[in-house]
DNA sequence: AAAAAAC
C-alpha cells in the first residue's frame, strides 16, 4: 500500500514549484485558474474554440507529468470538489476541441457590462436568456458520472425521512416533497438533475417554501444532511425568476476610477477559506446557464484575481469575514443591494472570535437593515447563548430543527479509545495499519504544532499523510486538502480548519487524536464522515485529560444510541463525584441551556429561570408558539427543563 | 489554551 507514497507532501508540492506553478508568479486559487479571460479579451471566442485563457497549464497538464504513484487511486484526480475540480480551463489537449453540443454563439454584451459566455445566461428585456449548453464545463462543474471520487448518496438516505423535522414560529409553510417546477424555477431543476439530486433532504424540504415565503430562518440540521442547497436552491430559484435587482442608485462610483462597484444580492458567510471556496463551488453548480454570476472571496490569495473575477460579475457572493472587510474597505464591494444574507456554520459565526466582524459587516457597513433583507443561518449545533445572540440579527423568524436529541448522525459509528499521550503515536500506527483499503482518514489534533509533529511522524513511518492548518501557506491549505480528496493521501491531520462543513467523499475513519473541549466542536469533526446516508466510524483518544468534555460526550453517546465502554462511564462517575466537589461547576445556566440546544429557545426560555432574556425581548411578539410541529406553546409544559434543576447540568447543544 | 479570520 505504501509503495513508494512516502514523499508525501513535501515532494509533492516542491515538485509542483520546479514545474513552474506557483513560487515565482502570485499564487492563483483553483477555482481562478485561468478564469482571467474576460478581464481582457472581448467576449468573442479565441481561435481554439474554447474560450479560455490557455496560456497556463492546467493542473490536469501537470498531474500527468508527475511520476505516477500509485495508479489504482489516480482515477479521482481532479475529479470533484473544491479543489479537486479541473478549474482549469482549457489548456489540455482533450478539451481543446468543442464539442459539437456546445455550440456557443457570440451574443452582445450584456449592458451592465457582464458578458456573455458558455454556459452562461444573460437576463434581458426582462427575460431570462438562458446560456447554451457546454459539455466541458459540465463536466468540470459536475463531474464524470463514473467518477469514484464524486458524492454519492449512499444507502441511509431514505432513512432521512424518518428524522424527525420541528419548525418552529408563527405561519410555517408547508414543506416541499420533491424538486419540481412550483415552486423551483425550471433552470435550477435541469441543474439540480445535472448534479444527480432526486429527492430534497429534510433541510431543503423545509428551506425551499420557508425562503420562498420571505421568511428569515435558524435551521439546525445534522452534519451531512444538505444544508448549503437549503439555502441555494430557494435563494438561486428566486433570483432565476426575478432577474437582477436595479443597483441602488445613491451608490457613487468611485470618483475618478472607473471601476465599478460590485453589488451582490446575496452573501453568504462562514467560517474558514477552504469552506467558502466549497460553498462557491456548489453555487456554481446550480448557477449554471443562469444569468447569475457567483464569486468567491477569501484571503490568503491574490486578491488582485479577486478583484478581476468580482468585476466580471458578482451576484451571490462567498467570502470569509476579513477579506471582504479589506474588499468594502476599498470600495470595490457594496453591501447595498444585499436581498439575502446567509450565515454558514452560523454558531461559529456568532461566538467570541467571529462576533465583531459579522455585527460590522452586517450592522456597520451599508447592508440593508433586518427588514430590508432575508437573514438564513444554518449549522448543525446552535448553542442556546448563541440563538440569543442571533436575534439581533433576525427579524421574526422560524426555527428550523431536523433530528431529534439523541440521533446526532446514526450513520455514524462512534468508538473510543483510552490512550495515554505517550501511547497515541504507536495507537495512531496499529489503527492506520488496520484501516481497509481505499477509504480516508481524517485525523483530528488540538494545535497546529501537533498537526505539524504528526504528519511528519507519519509520513516518517512511509504512510502517505498530509497536513492542514492556519500557518500553512494557502496554497498548502489547498493542495493538502486536493491531495486526501483524491486519495492520493489518504491521511489528513487537521486542526479545528477542517472540523466544519468541509464536504469530502469516501472519508470513512474520522479519528480525534486530541478530543476538543467542546462537545459542538466534537460533533462537527465527526460529521466529516457518514454523510449524505454514507456511513462511517470514528475514533477518539480519550485519557483523563478529556475529562472536561467527559459529561456532555457521555450525553451525546446515550442519546445517540452508541456504545459507551464502561470506563467512561466509569470517568464520569469520578469527574461528577470525585475529589473536590464541584459544587455545581458549569451547572445549569451556566452552560449552553441545556438540552434547549437542539430547540428554538423561544420554546424553552420560560422555564429557565437564569436565562437573561426572557421572552420577547427582542420584539418577536407574535412568534412564539403557533408553531407547526406542535411543540409546547407556552409556560413550562411539554417537560422541556420544567424549573427546578434542568437534567442534566452539563448542558449540550448538539445538532 | 488553541484555532480561525486581512494585508
Amino acid at each position: 500500500m505504501s509503495n513508494g507514497i512516502v514523499n508525501g507532501n513535501a515532494s509533492l508540492e516542491s515538485q509542483f514549484a520546479s514545474l513552474g506553478i506557483g513560487s515565482k508568479s502570485a499564487y492563483v486559487p483553483p477555482h481562478l485558474r485561468n478564469a482571467q479571460r474576460a478581464a481582457s479579451t472581448p467576449p468573442i471566442p479565441p481561435t481554439n474554440g474554447t474560450g479560455w485563457d490557455d496560456s497556463r497549464a492546467s493542473p490536469r497538464s501537470v498531474f500527468e507529468a508527475l511520476p505516477r504513484q500509485n495508479d489504482n487511486r489516480r482515477s479521482g484526480a481532479f475529479g470533484n470538489g473544491p479543489f479537486g475540480s479541473p478549474r482549469a480551463r482549457g489548456g489540455g489537449n482533450e478539451w481543446s476541441v468543442r464539442s459539437p453540443s456546445s455550440g456557443w454563439t457570440p451574443k452582445e454584451p450584456r449592458g451592465d457590462g457582464q458578458q456573455e459566455a458558455p454556459g452562461s445566461g444573460v437576463w434581458r428585456n426582462g427575460v431570462h436568456v438562458v446560456g447554451s449548453r457546454n459539455t466541458r464545463l459540465e463536466k468540470e462543474l459536475f463531474g464524470d458520472p463514473n467518477d469514484p471520487s464524486k458524492q454519492h448518496t449512499g444507502i441511509n438516505f431514505e432513512k432521512y425521512d424518518d428524522i424527525p423535522v420541528e419548525a418552529t414560529g408563527a405561519g410555517v409553510p408547508e414543506p416541499v416533497t420533491a424538486f419540481t417546477n412550483p415552486p423551483l424555477d425550471p433552470v435550477l431543476l435541469e441543474n439540480i438533475a445535472f448534479a444527480h439530486y432526486t429527492t430534497p433532504t429534510p433541510v431543503q424540504k423545509y428551506s425551499i417554501p420557508i425562503v420562498a415565503a420571505n421568511r428569515d430562518l435558524m435551521a439546525c440540521a445534522q452534519t451531512g444532511s444538505g444544508k448549503t442547497g437549503g439555502f441555494l436552491f430557494p435563494i438561486l430559484s428566486a433570483s432565476f425568476a426575478s432577474g437582477p435587482r436595479p443597483a441602488p442608485v445613491e451608490t457613487p462610483q468611485m470618483g475618478y476610477s472607473r471601476t465599478r462597484k460590485a453589488c451582490p444580492t446575496a452573501l453568504i458567510l462562514a467560517p474558514t477559506r477552504e469552506l467558502v471556496s466549497q460553498i462557491h463551488d456548489e453555487a456554481c453548480k446550480f448557477a449554471y446557464r443562469s444569468w447569475v454570476r457567483p464569486a468567491v472571496v477569501y484571503g490568503g490569495a491574490d486578491i488582485n484575481q479577486q478583484l478581476r473575477q468580482i468585476e466580471r460579475g458578482c451576484d451571490l457572493l462567498s467570502a470569509t469575514p476579513g477579506r471582504l472587510v479589506d474588499l468594502i474597505e476599498r470600495g470595490r464591494i457594496s453591501l447595498s443591494n444585499i436581498r439575502y444574507l446567509v450565515l454558514d456554520e452560523a454558531d461559529r459565526m456568532l461566538d467570541m472570535g467571529f462576533e465583531p466582524q459579522i455585527r460590522r459587516i452586517v450592522q456597520g457597513e451599508d447592508m440593508p437593515g433586518i427588514q430590508e433583507r432575508q437573514t438564513l443561518m444554518f449549522s448543525a449545533t446552535f448553542p442556546r447563548d448563541i440563538q440569543l445572540l442571533a436575534r439581533d440579527f433576525l427579524k421574526e423568524y422560524i426555527f428550523l430543527s431536523v433530528g431529534r436529541v439523541g440521533s446526532t448522525s446514526e450513520n455514524i459509528t462512534q468508538k473510543f479509545e483510552f490512550v495515554e499521550d505517550h501511547d497515541k503515536r504507536s495507537v495512531l500506527l496499529d489503527l492506520l495499519a488496520s484501516e481497509p483499503p481505499g477509504g480516508l482518514t481524517l485525523v483530528f489534533v488540538e494545535t497546529k504544532r501537533m498537526a505539524d509533529m504528526l504528519s511528519d511522524f507519519l509520513m516518517t513511518n512511509r504512510l502517505p499523510a498530509t497536513s492542514i492548518h492556519g500557518d500553512r501557506s494557502q496554497r498548502e491549505r489547498e493542495m493538502a486538502l486536493q491531495t486526501f480528496r483524491t486519495g492520493r493521501t489518504p491521511i489528513l491531520v487537521a486542526t479545528a480548519v477542517a472540523a466544519r462543513g468541509l464536504d469530502i467523499p469516501n472519508v470513512t475513519h474520522v479519528i480525534n487524536y486530541d478530543l476538543p473541549s467542546d462537545i459542538d466542536d466534537y460533533v462537527h469533526r465527526i460529521g466529516r464522515t457518514g454523510r449524505a446516508g454514507n456511513t462511517g466510524v470514528s475514533t477518539a483518544f480519550f485519557n483523563r485529560g478529556n475529562k472536561n468534555i467527559v459529561r456532555d460526550l457521555v450525553e451525546l453517546l446515550r442519546e445517540a444510541n452508541q456504545e459507551i465502554p464502561s470506563w467512561l462511564e466509569s470517568v464520569l462517575q469520578e469527574t461528577t463525584f470525585g475529589a473536590g466537589f464541584r459544587g455545581g461547576g458549569r451547572g445549569r445556566g451556566a452552560g449552553r441551556g441545556g438540552r434547549g440546544g437542539n430547540r428554538d429557545y423561544r420554546q424553552t426560555s420560560n422555564s429557565y429561570g437564569s436565562g437573561g432574556y426572557a421572552s420577547g425581548g427582542g420584539g418577536y411578539g407574535g412568534g412564539r408558539g403557533a408553531g407547526y410541529g406542535g411543540a409546547p406553546a407556552y409556560g413550562g409544559g411539554g417537560g422541556y427543563g420544567g424549573g427546578g434543576n434542568s437534567y442534566p447540568p452539563g448542558g449540550s447543544s448538539w445538532w
